[in-house]
DNA sequence: ATAATAACGATAATCATTATTATTTAATGA
DNA sequence: TCATTAAATAATAATGATTATCGTTATTAT
C-alpha cells in the first residue's frame, strides 16, 4: 500500500538496527552486500535526512567519521580511547543523577535544560588490561 | 625550569585565551593579523600537540569544524535554543556529582572515564520569560 | 497515461585536517 | 665561538569525510 520510504532508505534503516553505531561507510558496506547498486551518496543523503527528522542520532568525534544511532531515546555514549568502540549507557544512568545535573546547570548558567549531549571518554575494561 | 615554546605557539596560546572556543581557522585568522607569515598547518600542528598534551580541549560537533578550548578545567557548555548564547558552567558543577556520573558510566559501560564532553540545550532565563 | 515531483547512482567538488618537504630556527657541545 | 644535530616552520600536496551536481529513474498526482 503506502510505501513511505524508498527501498534504499529501508535497507539503510535495517542496517542501522543491525550495526552498532556505524559510520556512513559501514552502513554502505552492509547494505551493499544485498544491494550492490546503492551509492555512498545515497547513504549520506538518507542518514542526513533522517537525522534532521529526528529518526536517528548523529554523533561526532574528533578525528573520526560521524556515527549514527537509531536509538533516539535519552542515553549517553562512552567511547574507548584504545579500541574506539562506543558504548551506550542506555537508561542505566540514574535519572535522579541527571535531574541533579540539570539543576546544577540551571543554577550555574540560567539554562533550563531540555536536552543533553554527553560523551564520556576513557578506557574500556579490555583495553585497561593491555595498557 | 619552564619549557620554552616557539613564537608561533605562544601566539596561538594567546589567541586561545582571547577567542571563545575558536576553530583552528579562527585562531589562524587572529594570529595572522600580527604575524602574517604563520601557516594554517602550524596552527593545526600546535593545537593537536597541545590537545595531546592536555593543555587544550578539542571539541567536536556534527557538520562543523572542531573547536578548541584553553580552559582545561572541568566545565560544560549550555546553549540557549532561543538566543543562541553559549554559557560556561565553569567549575560550578559539583565535583561530587561528576564523580557519581563517572561511576555510573563505568558501571553501565565498563569505561573508566578520563574526559567528558557535556553540552546542554535549553532556554536561558531571558528567553523563558519571552516564550 | 502523462506530467510533476522526488529520489537515485555516479561522480565531481568542497571542506577540514594531516602529511610531506625543503628550509629555517633553536639547542648542544667540542 | 662555530659546527653539528634536532626541532619547528611555511608552503603546499594529499587524504578522508561529506556534500553538491546532474542526468536518469522511480514514484505520485492530475
Amino acid at each position: 500500500m503506502s510505501k513511505r520510504f524508498s527501498a534504499q532508505r529501508e535497507r539503510i534503516q535495517a542496517a542501522l538496527a543491525t550495526l552498532d553505531h556505524p559510520t556512513a561507510a559501514q552502513v554502505y558496506d552492509h547494505v551493499r552486500i544485498a544491494y550492490p547498486q546503492i551509492s555512498l551518496g545515497t547513504v549520506y543523503r538518507n542518514l542526513s535526512t533522517m537525522a534532521a527528522e529526528g529518526q536517528v542520532l548523529r554523533l561526532s568525534f574528533p578525528s573520526a567519521p560521524d556515527r549514527f544511532d537509531c536509538n533516539t531515546a535519552e542515553h549517553c555514549h562512552a567511547a574507548c580511547q584504545g579500541c574506539g568502540r562506543i558504548f551506550d549507557t542506555d537508561d542505566t544512568l540514574p535519572a535522579q543523577l541527571l535531574t541533579q545535573l540539570d539543576a546544577a546547570v540551571e543554577q550555574a548558567t540560567g539554562i533550563r535544560v531540555e536536552a543533553r549531549v554527553m560523551l564520556f571518554r576513557g578506557w574500556c575494561a579490555d583495553c585497561r588490561t593491555t595498557h
